[in-house]
DNA sequence: ATCCTCCCCTAC
DNA sequence: TAAGGTAGGGGAGGAT
């Protein structure tokens, strides 16, 4: 230890050394050049220095556009990504040791950091046509280069894309650009010194993300909070009566919130800091660079224009004096349980919403104002810090005042002054106007509370969708219907990574996604349910993003995907789910270097009692007889750790014998009905983006989240059991969708995401759009073609509702299909 | 109509 | 340098 910082501080004495004494020239690679570094880079700055001078290059300690050629960078500020003079040439800082390893000044086109790819397209007309992109599938790549030449340092999703159109196209639109070689130098830059600090580092990454994680220990305090609630309520309804409140009272909501949470519990421990401008976060010696997230700031700091959720970096040009102390979750913990009981003692009626804050309903209960003040009494001598109260008639207007109680304040809040005071509020501050929200009304011509409550309703709804448009129409007028109520059972659990997310190769990202699906196991273990569903979540570095993202390990810009599949039975096993997860990674086809962001969700919760039982009951199956005969051998995966005796593997669809099925009751009936519907749409959606589950896959998914939507399955599935045993697993495809020549080129059209996720938004929407007319969904060739094997085999709809469909046949097939 | 998947948005 | 998670409401668009 002592020798590496011994070790670290001679290095950095030979670069001041070099930097301030005479460089000797030895080269003049660089004649001519003058270089400006911007951020951190590896090698650092004054390497880089060193390096300009020893071969015949200068260096500058400011942007002046007039003499600096070359920014050095290894990361771009999103705004500039975004917003960026054409002009401005960035590069790699690889670009110079490359050139010195060389012996000569290479080309920079592969060390440019980002493309402006469409830059100077942005006038023409229909760019999905100019482009030729309006077609089949197969034009579409074929104008791949095309694409690429426009692409000022082209991207290698693109050419990912262009793939099938050769690579020698490639090389011929880009001589001095080898293949994947752009996509490769930028994901690879990550130097084995910040590798440590990733998912590469080893072992303890995760953990060591969420023991660091604000947001992470804020999300799940909220869970805890609410846990607390629940029994902390439960236990008293059962053990004594329920509060005496006036009957008729008018309702009274507080809503209570700490104030500025994190920095309160520090001052509390600093008070010689009581009157700085105090802020929560990692950098504790953060620059003015600094792209740490600011947690919270104290009321001083706030008053000098800080925020939370503010960079570092922003926050420290405005208030070079901050002070930042660090993270202690554990005592805001402490403060949170104080609070908590404070909020059970007060009332039988709470709701957490966070780990700082909850509603109650202290209707009948006595004067707001009394209440408020000893209640803010209780919270201030327990936990030493301070909260501040707000009340009203509803959860709204409790919401609203208890911004204007801010800080250590009450204020009731009637329907009277609601008015007077929302109109005093900008639009942002209401509760569910966010970012977006404020953009789309601002788009329309309304920017304040006032206008807002001139619009009609339907223009409210037409303008922000038929829910928020209605909500918000209420909001500026001061009404709320909402009651203060625990949040019934979770409907979901989830977990998500997106920071220090980097690979080198698959197996190491397929790694990563076990061990997320591990910690949602456990997570769902704890909780006692198991998910029916499970969705995993990808970022991907967006095609345009340098390699590395403007906040440190950050995950910059990116595309975000989510594919979910069934789980049969629905399982909180860690293999089981990670079997499912790793299934639906791989066939995303993501090249692993470009993945940022990694999340794995388990939804369609139920309870289970012992934690031993799925939730689809096998004796209720099983009590009918026939169908068990047939089934397959429960399936190792889909058994979790419940063990294979409680649980059961489904038959597939087409195994089922009507008439069976037909004499089953009807609940179980639906239930069946439910997950084989549910298959069936898998099956389709999985076919139409020409995702393989296990083989090669020589195609690729679909758009990104932040894309249109894409057109669904040229296919349809037939659920005939043609091919026997490897229907079985129904994540996968039909094997008619698979390396069949009833197609020619042996692919389907989907259509890679990535590519799609390389465009323009707009471009995007067009190219989509284009697709969904001029190759509308082929369903009727596949229909024609392969189904229907062996005499028809019969619909889902027909199986469960023989009524409907076609009686009398049940009756006929008294046998399942195969199997 | 209603369900489903994938996505967006919001809040702390 | 830095720890950009998590759950719920809701909508679009396709399938049934
Ligand atoms: N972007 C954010 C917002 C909040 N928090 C954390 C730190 C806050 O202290 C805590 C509570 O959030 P609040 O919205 O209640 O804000 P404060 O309590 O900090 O200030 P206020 O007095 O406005 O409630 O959540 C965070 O980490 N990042
Ligand atoms: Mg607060
Ligand atoms: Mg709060």
């Amino acid at each position: 230890m002592e020798r590496k910082r011994r070790k670290l501080a001679a290095q950095y004495d030979a670069e001041r050394a070099a930097n301030g004494g005479g460089v000797a020239q030895v080269s003049s690679i660089f004649d001519g050049v003058t270089i400006y570094v911007n951020g951190y880079t590896t090698p650092s700055a004054m390497t880089l220095r060193r390096y300009m001078l020893q071969h015949g290059g200068r260096y500058e300690f400011q942007l002046h556009r007039s003499s600096v050629t070359h920014i050095i960078a290894t990361t771009l500020p999103d705004a500039k990504i975004k917003f960026g003079p054409a002009s401005d040439v960035i590069v790699h800082p690889q670009w110079i040791v490359d050139s010195i390893a060389a012996g000569k000044q290479l080309a920079v086109e592969r060390y440019l950091l980002f493309a402006n790819a469409y830059k100077s397209m942005a006038g023409q007309q229909s760019l999905a046509e100019s482009l030729g992109l309006a077609t089949a599938a197969g034009e579409s790549l074929a104008i791949a280069p095309e694409l690429d030449r426009r692409t000022t340092a082209g991207d290698a999703l693109t050419r990912r894309a262009a793939g099938a159109a050769g690579a020698a196209d490639v090389e011929q639109a880009h001589p001095d650009l080898d293949g994947l070689g752009m996509r490769r130098s930028k994901d690879e830059p990550i130097d084995p010194g910040l590798a440590r600090l990733t998912t590469l580092g080893g072992g303890d990454f995760v953990q060591k993300f969420y023991s660091n994680s604000r947001l992470h220990f804020i999300s799940t305090s909220r869970m805890a909070s609410q846990e607390f609630l629940r029994k902390a309520l439960a236990e008293r309804y059962s053990t004594s009566q329920p509060l005496a409140r006036e009957a008729g009272a008018r309702q009274v909501i507080f809503h209570v919130d700490m104030d500025c949470f994190f920095a309160s519990v520090a001052l509390r421990d600093r008070p010689h800091l009581a009157n700085a401008p105090v802020v929560v976060a990692h950098a504790l010696n953060g620059s003015v660079e600094s792209k740490s997230d600011i947690a919270c700031a104290s009321y001083a700091a706030r008053a000098r224009g800080i925020s939370n959720g503010m960079f570092m970096g922003a926050a420290r040009r405005k208030v070079p004096d901050l002070v930042v102390v660090p993270y202690e979750f554990d005592k805001y913990a402490a403060v949170s349980k104080a609070l908590y009981r404070v909020f059970v003692a007060f009332s039988d009626k709470v709701q957490a919403v966070s780990v700082d804050e909850a509603y109650l309903d202290m209707t009948g209960l006595g004067q707001p104002a009394e209440l408020a003040s000893e209640m803010r009494a209780q919270i201030h001598e327990l936990s030493g810090c301070t909260a501040s109260i707000g009340a009203g008639p509803n959860m709204l207007l409790a919401r609203i005042a208890t911004s204007l109680a801010k800080p250590d304040g009450f204020r009731f809040l009637s329907h009277e002054h609601a008015t007077f005071e929302i109109d005093a509020l900008p639009l942002r501050k209401l509760p569910g106007v966010g970012y977006k929200t404020v953009r789309k009304l601002a788009k329309a011509g309304i920017t304040s509370c006032a206008e807002c409550r001139a619009q009609p309703r339907a223009r409210l709804q037409a303008l922000l969708g038929g829910s928020v448009g209605a909500k918000l129409y209420d909001t500026v007028r001061g009404l709320d219907s909402g009651t203060v109520t625990l949040p019934g059972p979770r409907k979901s659990i989830g977990t998500e990574i997106s920071w220090g997310v980097r690979f080198t190769d698959a197996t190491g990202a397929e790694q990563f996604v076990r061990e997320l699906a591990g910690e949602v196991g456990r997570r769902a273990v704890e909780a006692a349910m198991v998910g029916a569903t499970l969705t995993l979540k990808i970022k991907q570095r967006h095609p345009d993003a340098p390699a590395e993202a403007s906040k440190f390990l950050g995950h910059g810009k990116v595309n975000s995907f989510s594919r979910s599949t069934t789980l049969a039975p629905p399982s909180s096993d860690a293999v089981a789910l990670a079997d499912a997860a790793l299934t639906l990674y791989r066939g995303l086809g993501f090249e692993a270097t470009t993945v940022r962001g990694v999340g794995i969700a388990l939804t369609r919760l139920s309870e289970v009692e012992s934690e031993r039982r799925p939730a689809l009951q096998p004796a209720a199956i099983d009590s009918q007889t026939t169908l068990s005969a047939e089934w397959h051998p429960p399936a190792v995966t889909g058994v979790g750790g419940r063990g294979a005796e409680g649980t059961v593997e489904l038959p597939t669809f087409s195994q089922l014998d009507p008439s069976v099925i037909a004499e089953l009751p009807a609940e179980t009936r639906r239930e069946l009905e439910i997950v084989y519907r549910r298959r069936l749409a898998e099956r389709k959606r999985d076919a139409g983006r020409g995702t393989l589950t296990q083989m090669a896959r020589p195609t690729l998914p679909s758009r990104p989240a932040s894309a249109a939507k894409t057109k669904p399955a040229p296919m349809v599935i037939v659920l005939d059991g043609a091919s026997g045993s490897d229907d079985d697993d129904f994540v996968s495809p039909p094997p008619q969708t698979r390396g069949s020549s009833d197609e020619g080129s042996g692919r389907d059209d989907g259509v890679d995401p990535e590519f799609l996720a390389a465009l323009p938004s707009q471009l995007r929407r067009e190219v989509e759009a284009d697709l969904k007319r001029t190759s509308p969904r082929k369903s009727g060739r596949c229909d024609g073609g392969r189904k229907r094997q062996r005499g028809g085999a019969p619909s889902l709809s027909q199986i469960f509702h023989p009524s409907q469909a076609e009686g009398g046949r049940a009756a006929r097939r008294r046998h399942l299909l195969s199997g």
